[in-house]
RNA sequence: GCUCCAGUGGCGGAAUCGGUAGACGCGUCGGACUUAAAAUCCGAUCGGGGCUCAACCUCGGUGCCAGUUCAAGUCUGGCCUGGAGCACCA
């Protein structure tokens, strides 16, 4: 065996072997039981960076532990490979967008292999290849059958830059969640997906995800913003072409009802032009118009001043018989609720400074219990705590919660209201005026209207024949033999859809397809589906918390109320890393802060690159790049390496198992015991949320102890070599998943048949991995005062008599009352005095 | 504003159930080996006080203030700071 550690070359050979043997290919039928680790797939955009070292390193540990420990594992990897920087990336260098992603697809596919991950790439997938977006279509098509993919008119967010629309869930704090640029209002005819059918389950859904993160829960929960309140319909009473109607608002405040002083609508709101007075449409139609122009961030905007103007029109409040005046005002959102807002000025602050600016009347209808608020007119701002009714007729004196209820049941029983619950969750816009997506399967013909394309002419496929160069339009567009065909119902003429679909489609079911990759017939197999998924453990960043997870567990219950799946959860354990920093910061390119994971390949090698993006910070934690830590991470395998080279000729691999007394010398036994604690250390640390962190530290432990061992001996007889094989071996083992390539080196070095990685995992002896004595705490009022070694089996009376018996305590406890001596088991004793 | 997460040495972080705070590492300092360097190895490293120094002794210490308990980094209540998400959602 070489004394010196060679990382690249012993990395190349081993990845090579690997290969060729097909050392991590999973069979679909075994008789262990099965484990599914998924990375979160990478978008192929040029370069692995070190966030993505850190997330497939995480998984492929978790992959291979739980093969040593007898799984049948499920390790797979592709692509993310639809998307505008493809095609940006075309249009700026003249290429084309499927070149751009093959050629960065083939450079990452070698790093990934170079990093040493144990993938099963026969199940490699891309969703820009037609034998997947073929089934991305078939799916759309199975949506639509089931009434859950539709098209509609609405005002969508239009992002100018990236040429086209966004899904809600893309557009954060009013801009674009990829080109950061500001998102605009448009009116335009779009696909959806009724991803709002399912808001009430995927709310209650969550419950049932004990592996998940409470992050992650409640940012899916807000984001799907279940709240219960009322509706209300207040009849207009001045309409001024005389029709008789209503105007319905949502509120989760039922019992301020008796203190509307106004109502507003969106200036969107659809029977506004109905509700405006001759007199008040020029300056309704001026504020309306204005409104339009704003952008969303301007609109959204919280500490705006809140503007409006009013109809000129009124309703009856049939709480009160009190009339109030509509307004138009662009704090109400016309795709909240109804569009509608009853206005409580007391008892909401929006509807208190809105009121204020606009003079118009305040009344209290609740106040706490215990004193009295004095008029409203003097407040600074609303209230808004519970307390109790007053001017509310019937219900004075009631608590606002019970009067919540019993308001709104007064408004069902005299048929003017109903109990409403709202969500926030709005459905899900996947059309996206761009080239380089899965088009959309469709065609409008010119009698028949829009006709979906028959399964049987799957895929559509993505024209090759564009222009990449054009501007303000989708390069699609420019296809000349892409958009005319013929209508699948008549024969006659009809038109392609033009757009395609949101990538976010493509990334909702990936994960079924690694089960049955390769399938030609059929979407995926539903034996196989059901037989690996759910996802026992799902790796990746929190930046997907809503779009990619909510996603995913939307289309899961969609494909299973389709009948294609058994299962209603997609990912049962959700690992979300932290973020991979340099200097306190996100690296990022424009920072200059990068460090490029190719660099530390060669310097170091991947085995090195992988125990240092483990070892500082546990994985859900951002972790905090450092040359100095890579550089002692490197110095731990050459001590490792030297560890195993130096003794080489000590070590056997037929190791007999060594019991509890087998051993004469005590530094024998206790390497053993060491051995034993770090069994047991490490493989419940892995165990319980994966923390590698202390797992490497723990191999730090154990190999400074077989380094200590050895400095005490000069010659070995074959008990020491006994011991110490038995301790290097299984040092080997615990690293295994992660020094992947040094272990298995050693492993062929020492004389190991096969691989390393398709041995079993270590097992600890529960009584090995505890020491015969203990370290009894002597406490005095809770405070350290005496520790003693002392024999593991005593009874409580023995160690209060011991602790009592000791120098230290009795010169302190001398001239003081003992008041009482607590003593836990094989801990500690202590002495309450006075 | 609402929701969630976090706060421990110079730094990253450790500490099943409430039971020895600071494991392991980085950095720093000192030493060994060497002609020298690299590499490697050994030792020290929370703060205050006592002792000529050291061993040792002693007090304080996990963002702040209270509380529960024999005992609190850990539990409860209230704050402060930082991060993340949502946000004119009625």
């Amino acid at each position: 065996m070489k004394e010196a550690y060679f990382p690249q070359e012993i990395e190349k050979k081993w990845q090579r072997v690997w290969e060729e043997t097909g050392a991590f290919k999973t069979p679909d039928d075994s008789d262990k039981p099965k484990y599914y680790a998924l990375s979160m797939f990478p978008y192929p955009s040029g370069k692995l960076h070190m966030g993505h070292v850190r997330n497939y390193t995480i998984t492929d540990v978790i992959a291979r532990f739980k093969k040593a420990q007898g799984y049948n594992v499920l390790h797979p990897i592709g692509w993310d490979s639809f998307g505008l920087p493809a095609e940006n990336a075309a249009m700026k260098h003249g290429a084309n967008p499927e070149t751009w992603t093959d050629e960065n697809i083939a450079y990452m596919t070698k790093q990934l292999k170079m990093l040493g991950l144990s993938y099963d790439w026969d199940r490699e997938v891309a969703t820009c290849k037609p034998e997947y977006y073929k089934w991305t279509q078939w799916l759309f098509l199975q949506l639509y059958k089931k009434g859950l993919a539709y098209k509609k008119e609405a005002a969508v967010n239009w992002c100018n830059d990236c040429g086209t629309v966004l899904a809600n869930e893309q557009v954060i704090d009013g801009k674009c969640w990829r080109c950061d640029s500001v998102v605009e209002k448009k009116y335009l005819s779009q696909w959806f997906l009724k991803i709002t059918d399912y808001a009430d389950v995927l709310l209650e859904d969550l419950d049932k995800l004990a592996g998940w993160g409470d992050n992650v829960k409640t940012m899916q929960a807000n984001w799907i913003g279940k709240s219960h309140g009322a509706i209300f319909r207040f009849p207009v009473l001045d309409a001024p072409n005389g029709e008789k109607m209503d105007v319905p608002v949502y509120t989760t405040r039922p019992d301020t009802v008796h203190g509307i002083t106004y109502l507003v609508v969106a200036p969107e709101y659809k029977d506004i032009e109905k509700l405006t007075t001759p007199e008040n449409k020029v300056a309704v139609e001026e504020y309306r118009a204005n409104a339009r122009k704003m952008s969303e961030i301007e609109r959204l905007s919280t500490d705006r001043p809140k503007t409006g103007v009013p109809l000129g029109t009124h309703c009856k409040n049939p709480f009160t018989g009190e009339t109030f005046p509509l307004w138009t005002a662009d704090y109400a959102l016309v795709e909240y609720g109804t569009g509608a807002v009853m206005a409580v000025p007391t008892h909401d602050t929006r509807d208190f400074a809105f009121a204020k600016k606009y003079n118009l009347p305040l009344k209290t209808v609740i106040k706490p219990a215990d004193k009295d608020l004095g008029a409203p007119e003097s407040w600074d701002d609303a209230y808004v705590d519970s307390g109790v009714l007053v001017n509310s007729g019937e219900f004075n004196g009631m608590d606002n919660e019970s009067a919540k209820k019993a308001i709104t049941e007064k408004a069902v029983k005299d048929g003017f209201g109903e109990f409403k619950t709202q969500y926030r969750l709005r459905d899900w816009l996947i059309s996206r005026q761009r080239y380089w997506g899965a088009p959309i399967p469709v065609v409008y013909c010119d009698k028949c209207g829009i006709q979906p394309v028959p399964e049987d002419q799957l895929p559509v496929l993505l024209p090759k024949d564009v222009d990449f160069s054009v501007v303000g339009k989708s390069p699609i567009t420019t296809s000349p033999t892409f958009k005319d065909t013929v209508c699948p119902v008549c024969g006659g003429h009809a038109t392609r859809e033009m757009d395609t679909m949101d990538t976010f489609i493509c990334s909702s079911w990936y994960y079924l397809r690694y089960a049955d990759a390769r399938n030609n017939k059929e979407c995926f197999n539903k034996n196989k589906v059901n037989h690996w998924l759910p996802v026992d453990q799902y790796v990746g960043g929190i930046e997907h918390a809503i779009l990619h997870l909510l996603y995913s567990r939307f289309f899961t219950k969609a494909l299973r109320d389709c009948g294609l799946l058994d299962f209603d959860e997609p990912f049962k354990n959700l690992l979300t890393q932290g973020m991979v920093l340099k200097d306190g910061s996100k690296m990022s390119k424009s920072k200059g802060n990068t460090v490029d994971p190719d660099e530390i390949f060669e310097n170091y090698g991947a085995d090195t690159a992988r125990l240092f993006i483990l070892s500082d910070s546990p994985p859900a934690r951002d972790f905090d790049w450092s040359d100095a830590g890579v550089e002692g991470c490197y110095k731990f395998l050459n001590r490792v390496w030297r560890l195993i080279a130096t003794n080489a000729d000590n070590i056997s691999l037929d190791i007999p198992e060594i019991k509890a007394g087998d051993l004469n010398k005590k530094e024998n036994d206790d390497l053993l015991r060491n051995v034993h604690i770090a069994i047991k250390g490490i493989t419940n640390d892995i165990s319980n949320d994966f923390q590698f962190n202390t797992v490497i530290s723990k191999y730090r432990e154990l190999t400074n102890a077989i380094y200590d061992w050895q400095s005490k001996k000069s010659t070995l007889d074959d008990e020491d070599k006994l011991v110490l094989s038995f301790a290097i071996v299984s040092l080997m083992k615990l690293m295994s998943p992660v020094a992947v390539h040094l272990t298995e080196e050693a492993w062929h070095d020492l004389g190991g048949e096969g691989s390393i990685h398709n041995q079993q995992w270590c097992k600890w002896d529960e009584n090995l991995a505890k020491s015969s004595s203990i370290t009894l705490v002597v406490q005095i009022n809770g405070k350290v005062k005496d520790k003693i070694e002392v024999d593991e089996g005593l009874s409580q009376e023995e160690m209060k008599e011991k602790a009592l018996s000791s120098e230290k305590i009795k010169s302190q406890t001398a001239g003081k009352t003992v008041v009482k001596t607590i003593v836990v088991p094989k801990k500690l004793v202590n002495i309450v005095v006075k």
